[in-house]
DNA sequence: GGTAACGCACAT
DNA sequence: ATGTGCGTTACC
């Protein structure tokens, strides 16, 4: 395998730390490799330009030109090149060359994209089978991304090849493809930067994922000597009801004025529960049923659940002997009927009331749960509930869940969030028994006229007394960190290992990110096969090593026998990095701090009334955005604090930190 | 007051 | 793989 030096000019093929005379740096992204250890040593060292194995980018089979195109555009990558081969440059002018040609900012001897992001959309990253952007984009081992819809159709056929180079495509993934969220969002964000045109109101989305974690739950002493598992009575940190509908806004979030937004992760039910996405820390459903649902969550506990993203089949609670102590009996010895939780969420059908969604990675047969944790996806409506046979033999009750949020989904490229869709082709329905359909106008609905959901008519009123109120206790006001969208993206782009932003990012067929160098420096002295001794005069064949991808327990071996880089994803960091340098450049401190006062001098004071009516005409996300797009103009910070922030954040889900 | 509920981590 | 303690909420 091909492997370059480490950070600390470690080879990561010999271990050896080559002199400088026995290291070669590549031409294009500079990283060094050891001579003696490199598969194909360059014929000649007179050469002005070598390019390294990961940017020459060999195809994994022999493919014909045609049917493996150049992760870079061409003229692109010969821009760098004329750059590299000027002698008159300085390295260090070399590289702000390179990093404001990919930014656009300067425009090259060959024609170059005027925008970063251009970069993504000018059709060189397309989905080869649809030739569009990828829509909830999964990512092959030799690093091509396709939309999801493409790639089931694709293995649907037979053809179990990328549709991009022909290498092959392996059963599991073929099976049990998983959305790459982390470039869904970059995809989203691409399409929001271009149509921030310099007329009309630039239009941002939240990104926002795994920041400003709250401190871990509250344990008991005696709770402490048994795990986190026990400490259920984690603060709630935001002032809704526990029978609140609907999104959790800014007003209910005192520490960050920013409530719960679409792609929120957390790390486990607990808290989750912090956060008043869905409270109880056990069941499925939230909710009273002589009063209605409030939040669900997709947790894979039943067999019977169908995940279709935008729309999905849940299924109610019960139907299980749980007594004892029994925790996990997965088989059913009763019907299910709607009564409790499953009778709330009837009470949400009929009304036509929000129900929040989280999604949990342990749903293992959904594209669309997350890598790790729970996710909030956003306010769906159950249309319509029935009762049917379940796959166990016993009746369960049945929700068809149609999302209907003002933000888009997680796995979307879409810039805006759901519209009114025609519902469904259930099957399920002919057989269906206990049909329930929404007969009124539901509370929550689509108005057309703004453009957006909105509750109809008022929410419910709570049922719990004031003590919410007086019982939370407000934690001491932390100031908001002002960070840029940009800046807050570029967190997510955190490599699992090293959490640091992804450098030359590998995406393992079960979705997660790494930076090619600590993917292999964590496999390094490892050997894919394990030569076994020979008993009886009989040599034993050679056992192949397992290796388990570092964020879950899948074998990656075979993965990172050959593993290509992510370059659709590599070139969008790359593009947000070296904005983040330039703004850095020509933005000091002490501007910034102007241009916040300006911006604040220019808001009017909202009087109360204001408020209120801004909440009534649900156009609360669009004042968001606003904010947002005034603090992606307007404030920059430097990338050094950014990649401190990274640092000091634990922003991927730090399963492992206690380990650690 | 009893118990079910799509949890979590540890012990066996 | 299965069992168990701790934990919270809803609803008898």
């Amino acid at each position: 395998m091909a492997l370059p030096c480490d950070c600390e000019g470690q080879c990561m093929v010999c271990k050896e730390k080559p002199s400088p005379s026995e290291t070669l740096s590549c031409g294009t992204c500079a990283t060094p490799w050891h001579l003696s250890c490199l598969p194909q040593p360059p014929l000649s060292l007179s050469d002005t330009h070598w390019d390294c194995p990961d940017c020459t980018q060999t195809p994994v089979t022999a493919a014909p030109p045609s049917l493996a195109p150049p992760p870079f555009s061409n003229h692109l990558l010969s821009a760098i090149r004329h750059i590299q081969a000027d002698t008159s440059l300085t390295d260090q002018q070399k590289a702000n060359k390179r990093q404001q040609l990919l930014s656009g900012g300067v425009s090259a001897d060959q024609p170059s994209p005027s925008n970063p992001t251009d970069v993504l959309l000018d059709g060189t990253f397309n989905c080869s089978i649809c030739v569009h952007l990828p829509d909830r984009p999964v990512t092959t081992p030799c690093g091509h991304n396709f939309c999801l819809k493409c790639f089931q159709k694709m293995v649907a056929q037979g053809n179990r090849s990328c549709a991009n180079c022909r290498s092959p495509i392996p059963r599991k993934m073929a099976s049990q493809p998983r959305i790459n969220s982390q470039l869904a969002m970059a995809i989203r964000l691409a399409k929001t930067a271009q149509s921030d045109g310099p007329s009309g109101p630039p239009k941002v989305q939240h990104f926002v994922r795994n920041q400003d974690r709250p401190a871990t739950a509250f344990t008991t002493e005696r709770a402490k000597k048994t795990g986190k598992a026990n400490a259920c009575s984690g603060k709630i940190f935001v002032t809704v009801a526990q029978d609140h509908f609907g999104p959790i806004l800014a007003e209910n979030d005192p520490d960050r004025n920013r409530g719960v937004l679409v792609g929120d992760t957390w790390e486990d039910r607990m808290e989750c529960r912090q956060w008043g996405a869905h409270l109880p820390h056990v069941s499925g459903i939230a909710g009273q049923s002589h009063y209605g649902a409030q939040s669900v969550a997709l947790s894979g506990g039943y067999v019977d659940d169908e995940d279709h993203g935008e729309w999905f089949l849940y299924t109610g609670s019960g139907g299980r002997d749980l007594s004892g102590n029994k925790r996990t009996n997965k088989n059913q010895s009763f019907d299910q009927k709607f009564e409790l939780h499953n009778e709330a969420l009837r009470v949400s059908c009929r009304k036509g009331y929000p129900v929040r969604v989280v999604r949990s990675h342990k749903e293992k047969r959904s594209s669309y749960a997350p890598e790790s944790g729970l996710r909030y996806d956003g306010i769906y409506r159950v249309e319509k509930c029935w009762r049917k046979i379940g796959v166990q033999g016993w009746k369960v009750c049945r929700y068809l869940f149609v999302r209907c949020d003002n933000e888009p989904a997680p796995w979307t490229s879409d810039e805006s969030g759901d519209r009114p869709r025609p519902l469904p082709q259930v099957d399920e329905l002919k057989d269906a028994v206990d049909l329930t359909e929404r007969k009124c106008d539901p509370w929550w609905d689509y108005d057309g006229e703004k453009g957006c959901w909105l509750w109809k008519r008022p929410p419910p009123e709570t049922q719990i007394k004031a003590e919410l109120k007086d019982g939370t206790t407000v934690r001491g006001k932390r100031k908001a960190k002002d960070v840029s969208v940009k800046q807050r993206l570029l967190k997510e782009f955190g490599c699992q290992i090293c959490r640091k932003v992804l450098s030359f990012p590998l995406t393992t067929p079960c979705g997660h990110n790494f930076c090619k160098a600590c993917l292999e420096g964590a496999f390094s002295g490892q050997s894919f096969v394990r030569n076994r001794e020979c008993k009886g005069g009989r040599t034993l064949r050679a056992q192949k090593t397992v290796m388990k991808c570092p964020s879950c327990s899948n074998d990656i071996a075979d993965f990172l026998q050959n593993p290509q880089v992510n370059r659709e994803m590599m070139s969008i960091i790359e593009s947000l990095q070296s904005e983040a340098y330039e703004q850095s450049d020509d933005s000091s401190d002490k501007n910034n701090e102007n241009l916040n006062g300006a911006v604040d001098d220019s808001k009017p004071t909202d009087s109360s009334e204001e408020v209120l009516e801004e909440i009534n005409d649900g156009e609360e996300s669009s004042d968001e955005n606003l904010h947002d797009a005034t603090e992606v103009s307007k404030i920059v910070d430097s990338s050094e604090k950014v990649l401190e922030e990274i640092k000091d954040n634990d922003l991927n889900q730090p399963h492992k930190r206690k380990k650690d």
